[in-house]
DNA sequence: CCGATGAATGAACGATCGTTCAGGTACGAG
DNA sequence: CTCGTACCTGAACGATCGTTCATTCATCGG
């Protein structure tokens, strides 16, 4: 458990970081909005790396809990499975915000065992969909000429959503998700088996 | 015309930018690499704000003429008119690829004159998708049910190639475009006019 | 030949940054 | 009571940052 303390500045950090960029924030100010002095961050956490390394690393671990716990659900269907992992992305996307615009924009300023990591999970993270994928293509349910593109494309969609979503908008997350999840699907040109090949009308 | 010097600065800038982060990039190090001063930079530039300014600024108008040059040869139709612009902004993200991630990442770091102009070119750039989308779906040949949706997609599709894209790869720009093009018209799904509204075998 | 202009330089200034340090409370265990 | 530990503080250090300044050198029109 985190003391109110340190979980003051991982917030004031959270904040600071996503509204200046991680350069340019400065942990002074970081402490001031915390409402503690500045050494006291020093007691908790070595140094503004860790800080940074923090926030992107509870949120990362979230994000793939959050796709375990998806992709358990689903079924074998590549389509299923798709939805479930867009579905994650997308509500990881909206409730991490800036955690996720942190690490979509400021990876430069990562440590070189901490860009290790983030560039690990992100090949794991995209290897999840590179596989589903796949699969679809092969069992012929998934009519895309260009796996690679649509998955790379799929991807972006998601990540554009810490970009542009705001709190309060007209879309629940939930709702944004399934609008992405029909997205997705078009974007692979999902065909579900069974189904005569043709549109409805 | 662009004196050698301040054109080996503006290169020095580009890439300095672009590896460290606007805020984490020192204007000694872009001098040093540019070959010059320090203080020679001052000659040509008021301050390190306006290198950005004019990285972002001339990248930003090539954008948009070649927008308008993409679109002024293309047709009336919106299938038509929407490959022009994802075409322009695919080969735009690929060739501008250190400008791209800039203008991406960096507009926290752009001065408030400067951030308006980039939100209003931005906010132009959004129009011209949606115009387009919304006539494709008035006439019936977008037939996505959710076209704001669509037309996110489709920028963010196009705009994350300035994160992978590297020149020499198993595609050409103009290749990348044309699938690219294929993409964005599966996902607003394209049904030409005139043609059946069913799948080719 | 001369004065103006453009290009370029090294040295310095003030500010801010991340970090460290020495010390001061509050409190529970012995 | 006392010791140790967790929590927190203000003050300072060294480095680096963006910027400015005084100056030099070359070029060229008159």
């Amino acid at each position: 458990m985190r003391g109110a303390g340190q979980q003051a500045i991982l917030e004031a950090a959270r904040h600071e970081f996503a509204e200046r960029g991680y350069a340019a924030a400065s942990i002074r100010d970081i402490a001031r909005r915390a409402g503690v002095s500045l050494s006291a961050m020093y007691h908790y956490y070595t140094g503004k790396q860790e800080l940074l390394h923090a926030l992107v690393n509870d949120s990362g671990q979230a994000y793939f809990e959050s796709c375990r716990k998806e992709l358990e659900a689903a079924g074998d269907d590549p389509g299923e499975r798709l939805a479930a992992l867009v579905r994650a992305t997308v509500r990881y996307r909206a409730e991490y915000r800036l955690e996720s615009s942190l690490t979509l924009t400021e990876w430069r300023s990562m440590s070189e065992a901490q860009l290790e990591d983030f560039q690990r999970r992100q090949f794991d993270g995209s290897r999840m969909f590179q596989q589903i994928v796949e699969d679809g293509v092969d069992q012929g349910v998934f009519r895309t000429p260009h796996p690679d593109d649509a998955r790379r494309g799929v991807i972006a969609m998601c990540n554009a959503i810490a970009q542009w979503y705001r709190e309060g908008g007209e879309l629940s997350v939930d709702e944004l998700a399934e609008r992405y999840v029909e997205l997705a699907l078009v974007l692979v040109e999902y065909r579900p088996a069974g189904r005569r090949p043709r549109h409805p009308a």
